[in-house]
RNA sequence: GGUACCAUGGCCGAGUGGCUAGGCAACGGUCUGCAAAACCGUGUACAGCGGUUCGACUCCGCUUGGUACCUCCA
């Protein structure tokens, strides 16, 4: 078990020594979408985000138990179109499908979109709409404990009282003064001892679709509750890691904290780990915006925004170059060179196979996986990382051209440290298009010879011609040391 | 207005109290019939003004600028 991973915790702004409540069980729940559109690059940020710390500390030899949760449930529209319409009701009603069968068709292709990104799996990713019980139970045990009151077949959330024992505003660092004297006037809230109260059950309108049974009223739960329920269900009520958007820090995260201490007298995490926005041309994307760029559009180039297509391993590598609490702002010149960094990377992987071994090494490749595994300990340092095995991508170049020379036991060792890191733990995936089958592989090799016959007579009209007409149907012909290659591109 | 965070070379993006981040682009070179590709090499940048220090891009303060949250959003 390694005991050198330090991660950054929001509640005390500070990197901190992991340890894990009940080693070597380490449970971590994170906050996934709303399945209500496509998801679009924010939603990558997070899923890779949390997929790279997910593969650490398996990498660890941690047993992690990952929940995201698919909200599914609704949350409040307040503003222009009245209080309390259910996001994904109204979507229902303007499309004529059922609720469900949007959540269900969001949910299919986001779990497709991170396939391609090559996100794994979570170990459980409950619905909202699946918990209602045990919101219901919640809502009732943070009653009992006098931090909730019914109002108008509502149920709210008494931050004023709650702050008398506890520090509602602890992880945003607010304090309920300032959410007092600055809160906006807000139509329709009159249900509210305060404007900051929060809903945990909202009584359904008139119309609205997605609704259930409770003791108060035929209604649907507030936009905190699901996780504070779903995470205590599978993880209990104190688990090691929390993650989610930085975006989410306040009010969500930080009515979940309320709601686990006013429901079962703790908070629910040890650590909270909060990924940065992207940004498109400095400013952030969201959905009010209208700038944001799906998945989708991203990986078949259909945006106005988009020069070109950009595939999902190019998305995943940007993302990766940044370390995860920065914000990372979105161009096509940035994109670009994301592209051009991963082939470099990948093509150093494949040069692995080139090299010879020596009897003696001139090279140090024990650093080198030393300084990748002191990357990831320093909170998940996933650009330093890359900068290291791009060290690692000269020393393998040098290696080819027989400038270092390298025992079989450091070449072993190379080997595994790219393989661990890039594929295991980057999640990287070489997506070089297929050379295609045997029978097209001897069809290239005759068409190399011609062309090598060619310009062994010095024809190069015949050699140029082969050269052009292959690279009109993107097949690259690069000419080495070693005689000529092919390959795909595009 | 409150809160949080950030300002690094042409672009993206790390990091550190004194020693090279890395990638892309650019330039030079190797290779080549010419190219392309590939590889090698080259960049003293850290918003401004004060302060602490033997020494600050790195710590502190102020100023300026930017972003996010406070309202659905990752």
């Amino acid at each position: 078990m390694e005991e050198g991973l330090r991660l950054y915790n929001t509640l005390t702004r500070m990197k901190e020594l992991f340890q894990p409540l009940q080693s070597p069980f380490v449970g971590m729940y994170v906050c996934g979408p709303t399945v209500y559109g496509d998801a679009h690059l924010g939603h990558a940020r997070p899923a890779v985000t949390f997929d790279l710390i997910f593969r650490y500390l398996r990498y660890l030899g941690y047993r992690v138990r990952y929940i995201r949760n698919i909200t599914d449930v609704g949350h409040m529209e307040e503003e222009g179109l009245g209080e309390g319409e259910d996001k994904i009701a109204k979507k229902a009603r303007l499309e004529q499908l059922e609720p469900m069968e949007i959540a269900q068709y969001y949910s299919n292709r986001y779990h497709a979109h991170m396939t391609q990104l090559n996100v794994l799996n979570p170990s459980i990713e409950p619905q909202a709409s699946g918990h209602i019980i045990e919101q219901i139970a919640l809502i009732e045990k943070i009653i009992d404990a006098g931090f909730g009151y019914v109002s108008e077949g509502s149920v709210y959330f008494d931050v004023e009282s709650y702050s008398r024992q506890h520090h509602y505003g602890k992880l945003s660092g607010r304090k309920v003064e300032d959410l007092l004297s600055n809160t906006r006037d807000l139509e329709g809230q009159s249900e509210k001892r305060n404007p900051f109260d929060f809903a945990l059950w909202k009584k359904a309108r008139p119309g609205h679709i997605t609704k259930w049974p409770s003791p108060w009223s035929v209604g649907f739960p507030g936009w905190h509750l699901e996780c504070s329920a779903m995470s205590a269900k599978y993880l209990g009520d104190h688990f090691d890691i929390h993650g989610g958007g930085m975006d989410l820090l306040f009010p969500h995260h930080e009515s979940e904290i309320a709601q686990s201490q006013a429901a079962n007298g703790q908070d629910p995490c040890k650590y909270w780990i909060h990924n940065n926005l992207i940004t498109i041309n400095g400013q952030k994307m969201g959905k009010s915006l209208n700038n944001f760029i799906t998945l989708d559009e991203l990986f078949s180039g259909k945006h106005e925004l988009l020069e070109k297509s950009f595939s999902p391993m190019t998305i995943r590598f940007f993302i990766l170059q940044a370390h995860y609490r920065g914000q990372l702002d979105f161009s096509n010149d940035a994109l670009k060179a994301a592209e051009k960094g991963l082939k470099r990377l990948m093509d150093g992987w494949k040069s692995l196979e080139k090299i010879t071994p020596s009897d003696a090494s001139t090279v140090q490749v024990k650093p080198l996986q030393e300084q990748c595994l002191e990357a990831m300990n320093d909170d998940f340092n996933s650009p330093v990382l890359i900068a290291t095995l791009f060290d690692g991508v000269r020393m393998i170049n040098s290696l080819v051209d027989k400038k270092e020379t390298i025992t079989p036991e450091d070449l072993t060792l190379l080997r595994s440290t790219f393989q661990a890191f890039i594929f295991d733990l980057l999640g990287l995936v070489d997506e070089a298009p297929e050379t295609g089958s045997g029978r097209i592989e001897q069809l290239m090799e005759t068409i190399i010879q011609i062309r090598k016959h060619a310009r062994e007579r010095k024809d190069f009209a015949t050699s140029d011609f082969i050269r052009d007409e292959l690279a009109r149907i993107n097949i690259q012909i690069r000419d080495t040391k070693d005689g000529a290659e092919w390959a795909v591109t595009g």
